[in-house]
DNA sequence: CAAACTTATCGTCTTTTATACGCTAACTAT
DNA sequence: ATAGTTAGCGTATAAAAGACGATAAGTTTG
């Protein structure tokens, strides 16, 4: 039996209101069966790269972007999870036999700005609301869910929210995507006392414009002190923690 | 090119006093090479099964045991992390030809007594100090270094030690596996405090017998609380919480 | 048998963190 | 000028963390 081993990755975005997932449109695709159109990127394996750094490449090609927050998540291994329709889409599309796929699943976080939409729209992919998707392709939308929770777990657990924001962000910015991501109320101001208080966020000499309220202040996110803190605690959190 | 998908799982055990990790002899060992003895227990992924299935299986085979705590924990796939003389050993082993193998990490629990040691030691494996451990086969101390930070990790964020211990346990006993795995110090009076307040831990009407103090109370941990619990609250975890 | 030793268990005090929520500042839109 | 909006500061209370004193209940030692 011939299997392969490919990779996918679910690329999210945050544009100020709702977090957004890079999907394309799958080539020889035809309308008249039943297959679904929107997939995520993703791609097989080559014989010289590790994986991650085929999800590097995947994403690369997906979005033209590098130096972009990029982790593997869960590996679908069913031996049924591509078959029949799907299964001769597969290997006509890469021009394989192969009777079984393997996936690993990444998730990467990506700066949505001008540059990154039209990047990634002249490449024929496009940025959906992650909130109004009913299928994908494949097992694509299991991949999806799976990567959805495992952000809102590392939202939780590490900084990787700076990730979806711009260099520079107002702690509005911040309380939004938390909110959105996790689809939770935040007091405002008991959010900018405890992330304030960590010591991650530098401010910067620039105020909002503009805006028809007093203007913020814009942050940017202090890695060092991030790293600095980690050494110094250890966090038995599974016990106790913030309620919001 | 012919790749292939394989398994490996690091096994942990707690005897009271520290870390071990199950370990067996590699078969068609021949000890004029230079090829380490000792390996993690592991195999090729079979045609009709997941990752998950063949992670239990090889766990079955190793420890003779079902319902352990088993995770998937990290992808090593570089695509020479097996050449040479350890590729010719492995398409020995297994009667393959094959030019590569990508293997899955995963990371199992175990909770040790009499029994699972004569089970598996019965089975040609071995629980080995993880502190002594300098070489093993192939990639596999790096697979096993892997597998310890997981564990920490896991160990402060989820109940996890409790897969380590047996049912009922005292609490100086989940102090000492705090301690060892992470290894700190610990205020036993203070570290009290906090598991018994989390409401995770219920009495049992047993007492310790025969040590030379006064006798501790036995506890087991209530998984339906801690279930309970997890609804409740959101954690932000990465900014603020315990330190020791 | 008494004293020494060891860990269990309870309790107190102080500091830090979480959470609720009142209030003023600074901007735009009307 | 006024209304609407979010920024940003502050206060009060409750909850949790962390340091550490003291007593209890066993065994081991002399």
């Amino acid at each position: 039996m011939n299997q392969s081993l490919s990779v996918d990755c679910a690329v999210f975005g945050f544009n100020g209101k709702s977090l957004k997932v890079l999907l394309i449109e799958r080539r020889y695709y035809k309308p008249d069966t039943r297959l679904d159109k929107l997939k995520l990127p993703g791609a097989m394996i080559l014989d010289n790269e590790t994986l991650p750094e085929a999800a590097y490449r995947i994403l690369e090609e997906a979005t033209g972007l590098r130096n972009v927050y990029l982790k593997q998540m869960d590996i679908f291994s069913d031996p049924k999870r591509v078959a029949g329709e799907e299964l001769e889409w597969i290997n006509r599309y890469h021009g394989i036999q192969t009777d079984r796929v393997v996936t690993v699943g990444y998730y990467a976080l990506v700066k949505l700005d001008s540059r990154t939409i039209t990047y990634t729209t002249a490449k024929g992919a496009q940025w959906v609301d992650v909130d109004s998707i009913q299928r994908l392709a494949m097992d694509h939308k299991a991949i999806l869910s799976a990567a959805l929770t495992v952000l809102c777990r590392e939202m939780l657990q590490s900084p990787v929210a700076f990730e979806l924001l711009p260099r520079k962000f107002t702690i509005r910015a911040l309380q939004n995507l938390y909110s959105a991501v996790l689809g939770i109320d935040i007091d405002n101001r008991n959010f900018r006392k405890k992330i304030l208080a960590s010591g991650f966020l530098t401010p910067t000499a620039e105020k909002e414009q503009g805006v028809a309220h007093k203007p913020a202040q814009y942050y940017t996110f202090n890695k060092n002190a991030y790293k600095k803190a980690l050494k110094d605690k250890l966090k038995l959190g599974f016990i106790n923690n913030w309620r919001y």
